[in-house]
DNA sequence: CCGATACTTCGCTCTGCAACGAAGTATCGC
DNA sequence: GCGATACTTCGTTGCAGAGCGAAGTATCGG
């Protein structure tokens, strides 16, 4: 039966320790053991019986680079099961109770990626622009990009036909996410990803270290006004 | 922190009796207690105290009725979240170990409910069938119902202009749900509801008595062939 | 009012597993 | 080669929580 199969990875989700891991992972970086117990507050030796198992059970992969092991989420399907959960989580808590803790929650508020693509009122406020412009039409299920807005992003080399071109007919769809912190859907899936690799590549938004919060460069920003219409995110 | 909260959710997901009962109420059906207890084999006792646990996080609500205490899953959002656990937990499973267990088992991969959408063969079946009408495209995150999909089912009387015609020049989307018999996405979404909806009005499905499993009624079968194209499903 | 059914609360036991210290293996830089 | 760093394996401890029996509360049907 399926059920232990399922209770096992509810059961890997729900240890507060691998919990804390997996949330660090969910920016798509890859992050070694040392760095992992380190954000979890354990010692090496439980982080890794914990990574043992997480990778087990095939929700994160491994690949070692000299006497490193880097350690990452598995799949998208993974990362979109996390999402889901911290939907749910988010969703939960009395907006009272909802508390903003400092500069480095601010920090990731503003500006952060959720495994493929940018959330915060970044991730918001780029997903609003689109939508805006008529480029986006999206709804609580799954959104669809307009010809418009394929050809809008093509013009600053996002490519969103969706890689391969399998069936050219075919609209390319992308998928909500629910941002945590603005309690809005910000665009992942192939639209999300397409802006976040467009933005790396192009050096217009740069890690935080040791955080999922990212900054936006001088280039970002014209970048941003140029691609999006966004002016100063607040 | 809201880790603790996604840990919570983990935990209460990841206890083998918990689970079971979450998997019962994925069929969108209100249980009792006992009911509940049962499929769990626990005592009335244990259950009455994880249906407590589930409820108070917010993922099972109550209505007492008289004597009994009717639980189900709390909204749809629990459901999509349960739902991509499976869908990654059937992911891990090698396919050399996945067994079909018998008629049980076989009944509930002819035709089963997806908390609001159908699955299995059917499930399956009716995508395909609009897939392949042109009435439905379809993708790895979302899919879209085309102007023919809306008109086509609105002439059998299911509507899937998303009810309140909230803003009535966006095309309806919808979300592929993975089926973990049939290892293929089926339609689910206002889609999926829509068509479900439509059946149990119309008494063209029933539920066997105390599984997830439909039968097909005469009517159904005459249903199915007339606005779908199916004949006998396998 | 009755006894029956549905469910919960309480108190106890017992297991599973997270955590760490100590010691082992692998790879670095030199 | 050597000592340092990164990570794992093993053995032990300690605690959280799942489970049930017993007893309590609520609602049924008569």
């Amino acid at each position: 039966m399926n059920v232990n199969q399922i209770a096992k990875i509810g059961m890997l989700i729900g240890e507060p320790a691998r919990t804390t891991m997996l949330m660090a992972l969910m920016d798509g970086q890859a992050l070694t053991a040392t760095e992992l117990a380190r954000c979890a507050n354990v010692t090496p030796q439980t982080a890794s019986a914990h990574l043992a198992q997480l990778t087990e059970a095939g929700l994160l992969c491994m690949h070692k680079q000299g006497r490193h092991r880097y350690h990452r989420i598995a799949s998208s399907e993974i990362a979109k099961m996390l999402e889901s959960v911290m939907e749910v989580a988010v969703g939960q808590i009395p907006q009272s109770a909802r508390v903003v803790t400092g500069p480095k929650d601010e920090a990731l508020r503003k500006a952060r990626t959720c495994y493929d693509h940018f959330a915060g009122r970044l991730g918001v406020a780029i997903t609003d622009s689109l939508i805006s412009s008529q480029y986006l039409e999206f709804d609580d299920e799954a959104g669809i990009i307009t010809k418009k807005g394929i050809k809008h992003l093509a013009a600053f080399d996002i490519d969103v036909s969706g890689g391969h071109g399998k069936r050219k007919s075919r609209r390319p769809v992308c998928r909500p996410c629910m941002d945590w912190s603005e309690r809005r859907p910000h665009v992942a899936g192939i639209v999300g990803a397409a802006v976040r690799d467009h933005f790396f590549r192009q050096n217009l938004v740069k890690r935080i270290q040791g955080s999922r919060a990212l900054v936006i460069t001088r280039s970002g920003e014209m970048a941003l006004k140029k691609i999006f219409g966004i002016g100063q995110l607040r």
